[in-house]
DNA sequence: AAATGAGTTTAGCCAAGGCTAAACTTTATA
DNA sequence: TATAAAGTTTAGCCTTGGCTAAACTCATTT
């Protein structure tokens, strides 16, 4: 069993990946200093979880990305579980899943992927990965290059920012919704899209954050 | 926020006291050696959270006790949570709150209170301190010193060994459960009593384990 | 009263995982 | 092409929380 940092470390280089990952992008997503971060990716290059080229950047070996989606899989399987038992909102689920991950035993791993029916999406629309770390393809696309005037499926909204989520809920933009591009600006690529019998604007960061298809 | 470290000390002085508890029972409750704990105990009374007498044991400060009874709150509401929602065995809930105590969130740990109806003991009848360190009085007693004769109910069986809960569990003992002893041997104090329509016998290091109070 | 042994403490070590300051690479710019 | 800036690494420090070995206390026994 490998540490809370170790795991955190490995995430975060999946998330950030898979391109190799220099020293500052990685020392500054998970809030520490870059000399920390020299240290901890030798020390996993030592583990053999991590690739690392000198003053170039670091990236997951095969072992280290199984290792990564297990943390992974377990953060959206608790995602999915607390929003399913206690109804917490999305934008309460990241928090909170991001300390159980590392305490969550291959068991109970196991009893909350039976209860909730394996599912392959969390909360957010993001695809739960396998318990031997299978992913499938991803072909959601960003809200933010699609066409106008189609009927797009929201898929995905980020999970990481609570202010992002709070104000995508209140104007009722989650996975499994209906919208449609009404016009583009040019000047700044924000959207005016409908949603339901509502219109709003959509700036082009949030826009670029929430993905969708084509399916009905 | 305390550390892992720090939480599973001072809950362990809480099991073992009022009393003043010595290094070596710490040591051995804890499963580490007796110099690790009198210099982590050294820290604790710093802390102000731990009474130290040199040379005689160590015990809870108010604060200290607080601190061990929010601990404890989160770990049978944590067993609560996970028997009601995913129907894991009580030899099981021990081990897994064991871990998921340290990550649980104040947020979450009042979500969880809710969404279970604020209840006032756990899956194996143990009392739950309420937020604040709320404990009501204890008035169930031990099986083992139970008379002969009498319809008692069962309140309270151990947590931490998942050997004697299944044993209990297979044999239809679990909090709730009406039970009469029928005789007790004299020379060994194993009881044999009468539950529903089977008599079994139990020994009397389990029967001490076992909590039953006389109301219906 | 002295000695023994159990239990406790002290001293000093180690690994994990942070930090700062300084040295080193690499890249971009003059 | 030389140099400055940006990014990376190294060196050395710190705290936490373990460990062992040795020293100390205290209660009991001779």
């Amino acid at each position: 069993m490998y540490s809370v940092a170790i795991e955190d470390y490995l995430k975060s280089l999946w998330k950030l990946g898979p391109k190799d990952v220099g020293t500052q992008e990685l020392a500054s997503y998970l809030e520490i200093k870059p000399a920390s971060v020299t240290k901890m990716v030798l020390r996993l290059t030592e583990m053999g979880l991590v690739d690392h080229t000198p003053y170039k950047g670091a990236s997951l070996t095969r072992k280290g990305e199984l290792e990564a989606l297990s943390v992974v899989r377990r953060h959206r399987l608790l995602e999915s579980f607390l929003s399913q038992t206690l109804g917490l909102g999305r934008d309460q689920l990241h928090a909170e899943a991001e300390k159980l991950e590392h305490a969550l035993s291959k068991n109970l791993e196991c009893a909350i992927a039976e209860y909730l029916g394996n599912p392959t999406r969390d909360p957010h629309g993001h695809p739960i990965p396998g318990p031997n770390g299978e992913l499938y393809n991803e072909t959601d696309l960003p809200l933010s290059d699609s066409p106008i005037n189609m009927t797009l499926t929201v898929m995905q909204v980020p999970d990481n920012d609570s202010n992002i989520l709070s104000w995508l809920e209140n104007n009722g933009i989650h996975p499994g919704i209906k919208i449609k591009i009404i016009s583009r600006d040019d000047f700044d690529g924000g959207l005016n899209v409908k949603i339901g019998d509502s219109k709003i604007r959509i700036s082009s960061s949030i826009a670029s954050l929430v993905k969708i298809s084509f399916e009905e």
